[in-house]
DNA sequence: ATCCGGGCCGTGAACGTTAACGTGATGGTT
DNA sequence: AACCATCACGTTAACGTTCACGGCCCGGAT
């Protein structure tokens, strides 16, 4: 296989060419002004003639900056992370970013070994769907690289954050439930973290009722229910962390002989994409997962030219809840 | 918000701290030999104990690798590419990279965009689920950087490709329908662009069997499906480019007052993860996604060592097709 | 006539790392 | 005793870009 000499074509080459210096060459590259009209044309017209592209690593080493941003989540195969992930790379690609995944797998040690990466990898700021990591950690980090925290309330007032109404949200399923006549209700929780919005709203809209923590996947759905049916047997409505969980629950219901919604309902958080296409069409809470992912290139971005700007009294980082609202189907 | 003031400790400083010369650390952490295994323990404490980060910027300019991957695919949010991603991310992870992914929506233009970008990243291979772009643009990528093509027949023998094995998945996929009795099959074709193993496998086990082409969407999936029952309103048994299109197939059938698969079987290709909770449950052709996705790696991995030792007369790249199973549920 | 200022452009230096080569000490061979 | 590998380490240069300057030229004000 011909591999290419691999002769990289420098600003060197550019401004050979074009009859200029280096600097103007970069000058016409980055419109840093201080170039006259004609020969920035004339430059950018030999950079397209060349096929010169800017190395990012020596561009980088000047600037630290490498145009990427990083995105850090539990689990990419949970289906509703790539419908975030599509917002998030849709809004970087409008604003030249590249993003670098990371999977966690809501585990302590490798969110940190994965802001570590991000954060050895040059990376311009970061966006974190942290479960593990403590408040303190996650303002540290942010003194290092501009971060904005996603699904989880700010770990303080000048790190930004966007985030699902997990408030509104969980009491929309509870109140929905209790107007279906439903008395015996039960969580299945998944927050094996440090955030508990949803556990904190569920218990306040139903007071008393129990709740089983497992894994926010499916099986974890599957091993929660049944526990949770072992122990409170009259329980006739289950209010889901997420909707992997929710259909692992209603696996573990059949398993159990009993009906979806007859014997008991089901309600799940996310409305993932196939939602409507399961056995029942699950009942769960709507947020808008593109427009999440995007918002937080958004906010980020703010983060990132404001602490370019040098900072000072800047407007304060943006706090985001985006709207939450109840789909109901058939399962609950 | 305090920012740190971003003092970076650099070679030097571990070098003076611990003192020996930057290359000494540099031999320290490289393990490239030509050192004491006592300074070596003695370089890496003071490495430890400083927090010290080698620049990537800096190796980078020297080296040319960055330690990351490119993977490019048409939509994430598709939730077959998640599955896949999930065993890129790990396997990158076991071999010290870093992922960062492109959407291509199947467009050649953006195909083209995102190789670009990954090249201009200074990534150190690629990962691409291409269905837009030529054979010839393929080859001419791989002389530039590492690449491994997935889900689709190496444009060119001497580059690595790793693909579920769709001629025997949809030859499985079509005998079982053939089976069941169903005389009269129709296809939901996905593939926009090159590729078309499926489409032929089709083709060769059903001839003359009608094909309706649409984008591998959900969406895609309905309005073929309408389409191929307004054409040809005899046919029993549908078979989808995947699982979504058949999901898709599934809706529209229903909104005629079709019976799945009473009146009409339909058989997918993926077996997403939720494809057994489906109504009713989808009858599909399953391929070790995750395996895809780290076999892809290891592949990659191969092809950049290879190239790193000089190519030469190297063991030719890896050509693996993953094996396909008819998973057979009650949709088909 | 001189000065001044601004627009346009070029020159050295620096970013942090590794490759290539050089050097001194050690130990073994003739 | 002189020589030569070998080992462990240090020095120099180079990767390609941008920053901080400095210089030139021109028009207008003094």
């Amino acid at each position: 296989m011909e591999v290419e000499p691999s002769v990289r074509v420098t600003i060197d080459d550019v401004a050979r060419a074009a009859g200029v210096s280096r600097q103007t060459v970069s000058r016409a590259m980055n419109g840093k002004g201080e170039i006259s009209a004609s020969t920035r044309r004339r430059v950018l017209a030999t950079i397209e003639e060349l096929d010169y592209r800017p190395s990012v690593f020596a561009r980088g080493m000047r600037t630290q900056r490498a145009g990427t941003l990083g995105l850090i989540l539990s689990d990419i195969a949970n289906p509703f992370f790539p419908a975030v992930a599509r917002g998030v790379f849709d809004a970087a690609a409008a604003h030249g970013f590249s993003v670098v995944v990371h999977n966690t797998d809501a585990h302590a040690g490798r969110e940190a070994a994965a802001t570590r990466e991000i954060l050895d990898g040059g990376a311009e700021g970061v966006i974190g769907f942290f479960e593990a990591l403590g408040d303190d950690e996650l303002v540290a980090l942010h003194r290092r690289l501009p971060l904005v925290v996603a699904d989880r309330r700010a770990p303080a007032p000048d790190v930004a954050s966007v985030s699902s109404d997990f408030a509104t949200g969980t009491r929309l399923a509870v109140e929905h439930l209790l107007a279906q006549g439903h008395r015996h209700l039960g969580m299945l929780d998944g927050a094996v973290g440090v955030d508990h919005v949803r556990r904190h709203a569920f218990a306040a809209a139903a007071p008393g009722a129990p709740i089983v923590t497992g894994p926010p996947t499916l099986t974890g759905g599957t091993a929660a229910a049944v526990q949770l049916l072992r122990e409170h047997p009259d329980v006739t409505a289950l209010f889901a962390f997420n909707d992997l969980m929710a259909v692992g629950a209603v696996r573990a219901l059949r398993e159990q002989g009993r009906q979806v919604p007859g014997d008991c309902a089901v309600v799940g958080y996310d409305d993932l994409t196939l939602a409507a296409d399961l056995d029942p069409p699950l009942t769960t809470v709507h947020t808008d997962k593109y427009e999440l992912g995007s918002t937080l290139v958004e906010a980020l971005d703010g983060v990132i030219r404001a602490r370019r700007a040098g900072d000072g009294a800047a407007a304060g980082p943006e706090h985001r809840l985006l709207p939450a609202t109840l789909v109901v189907r058939r399962s609950g």
